[in-house]
RNA sequence: GGGUGCUUAGCUCAGUGGUAGAGCGUCUCGUUUACACCGAGAAUGUCGGGGGUUCGAAACCCUCAGCGCCCA
């Protein structure tokens, strides 16, 4: 029912049925046919175990603003949703499930347990997707897309057979991070550097003529050890260097060697070599030809050390070691707690074991150059550049990706070995040697998600989409993903189609954090849920919120107070246009001619055609924060404070039929304005005004240079100068404002148009009065008639606070002017400006003075 | 240790050379024919410290202090 608003505002009633209605309309279907020039933005794939947190809400919310703003651009708009297999979570989750009967995914084997994963995820996968839908996220479910889907698959054989053509993958016995609880390797992104409490031991090793103490914070792993490392410069420990030295515990001799790894400065300047347990300790032992000593199995467990440790968990180890070292009088030190950052897996902060282990590895110099050149070369910008620096940190250092992963769900390395060690890679399409066996790992998660912004338009066919849809526009996503994600897709996104970059640019947003500023953590417990805020608050007030405080690359704090805020903003704004249209507002026929409109409308057309040049170029630039508060501004303070206040007048006498079609055009305009950020109530009011079909598919607002006008600016800005003073001398008078006073106004003519509107307004009864009490500014005065006597005190304590201002001001100015290096130097238009000060706080204080003359009098 | 950002009103934050701003909170008054999820008015700051550049600095430079993030 169009062409009236319920009385209320209730986000629940509204957001379901419309975003089903633009979803049946198809008005989020992108066509690749399309002679509309492209715009492309594919949804950082949010995991398949995942719910919308805050943080995916402050995400969405920006893609969806600029995406509806593109589409309402004229733009073939195209937002790609989908998800992540999520490796090793989504297999976390299932064998959790599994534990509960008892069972472990060895116990099914790995095709039924791969079937039992993509059972769990038709069942309680992707309720992320429903939570989207809530937000109002237009994207284009048809194209929506899986890491694990046959076409992505697909992708992924093509490319690593494609890279390991090149050399660019390669396996290699490497230290690597190993999770003993999830028994598999992780990159070095998926470990967390946590400040542990741990201790720092000093240990003698050898006896008699050959002794030297090594410090260590992992006590145990000295059973693995095959030397003892010194700097080559240090003349405390040079005589020593090239003997054989007592291993206690183990009782073997190992060799001290010299090696510039070793910081002289820290500890005793002496260590420990244990090259299966420390990617340094490796780095050395390659150089010296020292043995790799294996003690531990995959569970962290001490195994092949020949000791009696043998069988100990790793920190149990850590503690017998001590103590029977110690027995032996080989401590010579030892702090505890030792602060030190220690390696976590990021999955289920277990601590991290290096591992030496044979591990497919993504050889990344090439592809993280060719990353770093196209942010050098400006063909990819980041957003804000203040971030670039980081990312070239990264990007200009990143050691090789270790890909292979010890799992069973995600895309299975294609790498096949026959009987005589030959290694074949399988690509798309092709089929394995008889009797050869496929490798059991698959790959890293972010491998796949690295092919996300062309894997999921089709490629490697040269599909319709991909020809209209890659490059993409923007990537938008938080700073914390930068390394993780962001640049394997400027790699791989370089390296697969040929050097044409993934997307234009990268915007990058900051976090979410709680009202005081803090990171919002689950430990902590003040994280927030999206989905109450949105049943409290109605989604629009959400995405007013993030959006208002999204500064490019900024955190941002959130409390439910603010998203209160904004839905009473929402309110605001409904009653506004409920009022507007029962007052006639239309936008039917032409806006009439500017020389026929009154200054106040002239003037609300004027602010609001410099508020949509200023907020397309905000939004542009991914100013989101900037763009909210001016379209807040401008609909409370200059629409609804004062447009619709001093139109009152004219609205109720029925005099003006031009306020109601200026009022009609200026809500049509906001709406749509707005539409990107709180697409559902801007919807139901747009088509309650003006009786279409739909915001989503309206043509986004032009300014109109030609609605620019400074002299409706200026008088409007005298009125409200005058009515403020007005209402400054009521309130300190203790007027009720309905308590109606008569006066009358002295102005100059072009004022006289207005009177009415003030006295509106104002409460005043207009008429010939003898006059008790006035208020002035500049060239106007409002006499009134007040049948009390005045409060003399109150009105001297404002006239004096108003002097001591303007004779700040006045002083200021003077003392400017009389700067010569001033005057010698500033630019002739701040020159006037001051001047023009310097006048009109002269004339303020005559003016003042004399009002307080006749107070005396009184 | 390397990189990077921050320090502005009680809180959270805008503000890249010309009289210090917003939201929330606070105080006073008020139901006037859209709205109390409201209106009107008010208070609140040596813009972290110290130097410098400039006619002029919250902003540019140097320096000190504190906080944070990323990486090692």
């Amino acid at each position: 029912m169009s062409g009236e608003l319920t009385p209320s505002f209730s986000p629940a009633d509204i957001e379901a049925p419309l975003y089903k209605k633009w979803v049946a309309a198809g008005y989020f279907k992108a066509d690749a046919s399309s002679t509309k020039p492209a715009f492309t933005i594919v949804i950082p794939p949010p995991n398949v175990t995942g719910s919308l947190h805050i943080g995916h809400a402050l995400d969405h919310t920006l893609q969806d603003t600029l995406v509806r703003m593109k589409r309402m651009k004229g733009f073939e708009a195209l937002w790609l949703p989908g998800m992540d297999h999520a490796g090793i979570a989504t297999q976390n989750v299932v064998e959790k499930q599994l534990a509960a009967d008892g069972l472990t995914r060895h116990d099914m084997g790995r095709e039924a347990f791969i079937k039992k994963v993509w059972e769990w995820k038709s069942e309680s996968g992707g309720a992320i997707l429903d939570q989207m839908r809530r937000l109002g996220d237009s994207v284009d479910w048809s194209r929506e897309a899986f890491t694990m889907d046959a076409g992505l698959s697909t992708a992924v054989l093509t490319i690593f057979k494609k890279l390991y053509d090149q050399g660019l993958i390669y396996r290699a016995e490497r230290i690597i991070n190993w999770c003993p609880r999830c028994l598999t390797a992780l990159s070095d992104i998926e470990v967390d550097h946590q400040e542990d409490a741990g201790e720092f031991v000093q240990v003698r090793y050898g006896d008699g003529d050959v002794q030297i103490t090594v410090a260590t914070t992992r006590a145990e792993t000295m059973l693995g050890d095959g030397a003892v490392a010194v700097h080559p410069d240090d003349v405390r420990y040079k005589d020593l260097v090239g003997k054989l030295v007592l291993l206690p515990l183990a009782n073997r001799y190992i060799p001290i060697i010299a090696d510039e790894l070793v910081d002289p400065e820290f500890g005793t300047g002496a260590v420990k070599v244990t090259a299966a347990h420390d990617p340094n300790d490796f780095e050395m032992a390659v150089r010296h030809n020292i043995p790799f000593v294996v003690i531990m199995n995959e569970h962290g467990v001490m195994e092949g050390s020949d000791t009696r440790f043998d069988g100990m968990d790793r920190f149990v180890a850590r503690t017998a070691v001590v103590e029977a070292l110690r027995a032996e009088g080989r401590i010579m030190d030892e702090k505890r707690p030792y602060i030190h950052a220690v390696g976590h897996c990021s999955r289920c902060e277990t601590t991290i074991e290096p591992r030496l282990s044979k591990q497919w590895f993504v050889k990344v110099a090439p592809l993280a150059k060719a990353a770093g050149e196209a942010v050098r070369d400006g063909r990819v910008r980041i957003e804000p550049e203040e971030l670039a620096p980081r990312y070239f940190d990264w990007i200009d250092t990143m050691h090789d990706w270790c890909i292979s992963r010890q799992l069973w769900w995600g895309h299975r390395i294609p790498v096949w070995y026959g009987p005589n060690d030959e290694v074949v890679v399988v690509g798309p399409g092709e089929r394995a040697p008889e009797g050869f066996i496929q490798d059991p790992d698959v790959l890293d998660t972010w491998f796949s998600s690295a092919l996300w912004p062309f894997s999921t338009l089709g490629w490697p066919v040269q599909s319709d989409d991909l020809k209209k849809f890659y490059p993409t526009s923007v990537l938008v996503t938080g700073y914390d993903i930068l390394f993780f994600w962001v640049a394997r897709m400027m790699m791989f996104g370089l390296f697969a189609m040929d050097g044409v970059q993934p997307f234009h640019t990268i915007a990058l947003h900051g976090l979410v954090r709680d009202q005081y500023g803090k990171k919002m953590s689950k430990s902590k417990g003040n994280t927030v849920d999206p989905i109450e805020f949105m049943d409290t608050y109605g989604a629009d007030a959400l995405r007013f919120t993030l959006a208002r405080g999204a500064n490019p690359g900024k955190d941002q704090a959130l409390a439910q107070d603010w998203i209160g805020g904004s839905r009473n903003f929402a309110t605001k704004l409904w009653n506004a246009t409920r009022f507007a249209m029962m007052n006639g507002a239309t936008t039917k026929g032409d806006l009439p001619a500017l020389d026929s409109l009154n200054a106040i409308d002239r003037w609300i057309l004027s602010r609001l055609s410099q508020l949509i040049s200023e907020v397309d170029v905000l939004l542009e630039s991914f100013e989101f924060a900037r763009a909210c508060e001016l379209i807040y501004h401008f609909a409370w303070d200059d629409l609804c404070d004062w447009y619709l206040e001093l139109s009152k007048e004219s609205l109720a006498s029925g005099k003006s039929t031009d306020t109601k079609r200026v009022l009609g055009f200026v809500l049509d305009q906001l709406f749509r304005l707005l539409h990107p950020v709180m697409p559902f109530i801007t919807e139901t009011m747009w088509i309650a005004l003006t009786e279409n079909e739909s915001l989503v598919i309206a043509d986004w607002p032009v300014s109109n240079t030609e609605h620019i006008d400074k002299k409706a600016e200026k008088l409007v800005t005298e009125l409200q100068e005058i009515i403020t003073q007005v209402r400054r001398f009521r309130n300190d008078q203790g007027i009720k404002t309905s308590q109606k006073i008569p006066a009358r106004f002295i102005a100059p003519d072009y004022i006289h148009d207005y009177v009415g509107a003030m006295a509106f307004v104002l409460r005043l009864e207009l008429g010939e009065i003898t006059p008790s009490a006035h208020c002035e500014i500049a060239r106007v005065k409002v006499e009134f008639d007040l049948t009390h006597s005045i409060d003399v005190m109150a009105e001297r304590a404002r006239l004096e606070k108003d002097l001591s201002t303007a004779k700040k001001d006045k002083q200021t100015a003077e003392i400017k002017l009389a700067n010569a290096g001033f005057m010698a130097n500033a630019p002739e238009a701040v020159v006037i400006e001051i001047r023009e000060r310097l006048a009109k706080t002269s004339a303020e204080i005559d003016r003042i003075n004399a009002q307080l003359d006749n107070l005396t009098r009184i």
